[in-house]
DNA sequence: AATGAATGAGGGTTCATTCAT
DNA sequence: CATGAATGAACCCTCATTCAT
């Protein structure tokens, strides 16, 4: 469930580190990543001085937790791409499966510290930038046997993901379930115009988005 | 720029709430809505007694711009609707702009506090009732006249406005500038696809979005 | 109603004057002499600035409240040592009326910084001491013709008044408008008491409790 | 040294619950209820986060000591009635002891808050009761027995306890230590004089100050 | 190793007092 | 002069983090 170097740890040790990080994902998902640390402690059931021995603050937590979440995208992601031979099915699929796991990436975008948290962590950082290789050679393939406009770049796909992950929070329960792959199913209608509106701005590349650092470090939490 | 019954103030005392309200808003967008108070009072050049004179809590501050900011935006709609006679290009015209305003609706969404604070204003709530009520008509029209897919309701055009306008936090100032207005664009191209994909899930009414009150304090932030 | 040398005062600065000091005697009397300025104002129908030109700080304003308070004691117990011969007499009518005006004297009671502010007053104090001074006159009379008993003095009759003046709290509204009268006249029947159940302590004379200034400061709220 | 339901505490922790007890006690009537929360904690040898730790808040400070002081008195009462036939003696007893607990007690006479605290925790109201019945069966036996005037009843002596007990403020501490004994003494002469002065007011019934919830809230901090 | 107690810095809010209108 | 706006120091309380049991 992590990737970090933890060289061995008992048995109780482990089951102690792997609850804490489920609790909190789900506590920080659902109240933010600000929520007092005790909360999360008493969600895993351990006591607040078994978390900090474990993680010994919150960025080291939230590394571990975006570590693993990463993970599971990527290892979709590279399962996609080895079971589906069309570009375009294969956006798609992995855009919607994406979504099934945006929970697991959402918080990342809740606050500007969580987000340079991520930032900052090398190994977050490589996942990161290999899903974008992923997703530009689909957008690539795709556009290549003309299944998708070719105004867009594989910059853009990770917007869309990112916009449409953060989920709304004006409707009820059940339309939200279906919220992210409705929409991002309008979105890839859109994708497959041609011709179509032309689009303000320019195509976005993943070195545009690859180095998040620099310029979220400068642009902070100015979004949009 | 407040809709507030502000009986009468001096000029100076005037001068000062709208520079907070200015302040309050730029820092909410900027750092989210918990940054401490005294960084919008010093954003705004006033003591913290001041800001608190004018807005007994945060509540009532972050009330006053959900005001304003819908009160704007319901003001553009209105006009659009009386300028625009095509129902579609009425639509496109006033998501676009409502892009433009983006930053004042956008804390909205940035907490669970903000959220149930503007929903229990009545006169943002009436606000967003008569906003919904615009794009279901602009739906509705849009869609009697061939240029829009009949499988979505007013409520999904909401529900898009909302996720887009949430914006993107990962890509640098100038990309960020487009981003909503190109998000958008395709997600309008993928609105006028005849046939398009079949879409998750079932057309959003704007009735479904309409009781944020009830269903959000249920579903509270777990958004999608 | 003041003591002041307030030279000379236009006459709606002289009527705000006196509505401030009722006001604030009757706000100090029901919530506490900790009350803040801005009520005081309120319940004298001023503003805050007004109140201030006239009272720099709430040490003047108990100040004022004070003298204007002992001075009226102070003429009562005179009207009645000139009015009544029997000293015994004298002395019933007197604590039973002081009694009368005990809402203006309990609040000089209601926290240390008004006793201190009172103790160093000097008009206060020496209002006080003449008030003593009737007070053991009327003792000393009242033992000589032996109608009260004699292991008592001046001083413990001032230490009676403080005790009854300052009221209970537990008891509903019809109760407390009797009590003081009533359990001050309890008191009075164990003065006559002869031969009495012998006394703890030793008799306090004025001068025991004349300076109250020390022994108050060293002894500040220790209370009994 | 408290009745709450605490669990179970550490050894440290219980040690340190208690100082805060006693040093709020201390702090409470040596400068009033309104003292900032870290004057306790420094008191207590604490650090104010200890302090929160224990008792959320001032109320619950002020609950468990108010519990612990009539628990106290409560129990005085009862051993004196069983080890005193006389009525009249465990009368004098009685109230003279409590007269040596009074500092105890005293503090929920200082503010407002204080007493709707009190008020409203029902252990302590509960003790107040008993203790008002212990009273009234003192007084009934006493006045049966010839020992104690008739125009006074079992409320009129919680009457008394409460005046006393408050103390005074203007005298030296020599004083002060000996006062409440002193004018207790004189009071329950004036209790025995048999044919006495005839009393202002009407007998008060234990009944009558028995609901200080319902009087004191609307008679507030009017006192007499 | 796990626990929960202790700590104190920091943010929210009030209010005494000063100052511009 | 009267007014009420502006200011900031002070107090309440929370919570991240450290440390004794």
């Amino acid at each position: 469930m992590t990737t970090d170097a933890t060289p061995r740890l008992r048995a109780d040790a482990r089951r102690n580190r792997d609850r804490i990080i489920a609790a909190a994902r789900a506590v920080f998902t659902e109240h933010g990543t600000e929520v007092p640390m005790e909360e999360i402690a008493r969600a895993a059931g351990v006591g607040i001085g078994t978390l900090y021995r474990r993680f010994p603050d919150r960025e080291s937590l939230l590394g571990a937790i975006g570590r693993d979440a990463f993970q599971q995208v990527l290892d979709e992601a590279r399962a996609i791409g080895d079971r589906e031979s069309d570009p375009w099915r294969a956006l798609c699929d992995f855009l919607l499966r994406a979504a099934n796991l945006r929970t697991v990436v959402r918080f990342s975008m809740l606050s500007q510290r969580a987000r340079a948290i991520l930032a900052a962590d090398p190994e977050v950082e490589q996942a990161r930038e290999e899903l974008l290789e992923i997703l530009d050679g689909m957008v690539r393939a795709a556009q290549a046997n003309g299944s998708m406009r070719p105004d867009v770049s594989g910059g853009d796909l990770g917007m869309i993901l990112s916009i449409v992950l953060q989920g709304v929070h004006i409707a009820p329960d059940d339309i939200r379930q279906d919220a992210s792959a409705r929409y991002l199913t309008l979105m890839l209608d859109g994708l497959q115009a041609r011709p179509g509106t032309p689009l303000p701005g320019r195509p976005v590349t993943i070195a545009d988005i690859a180095l998040v650092r620099h310029s979220a470090a400068v642009a902070d939490e100015q979004t949009v």
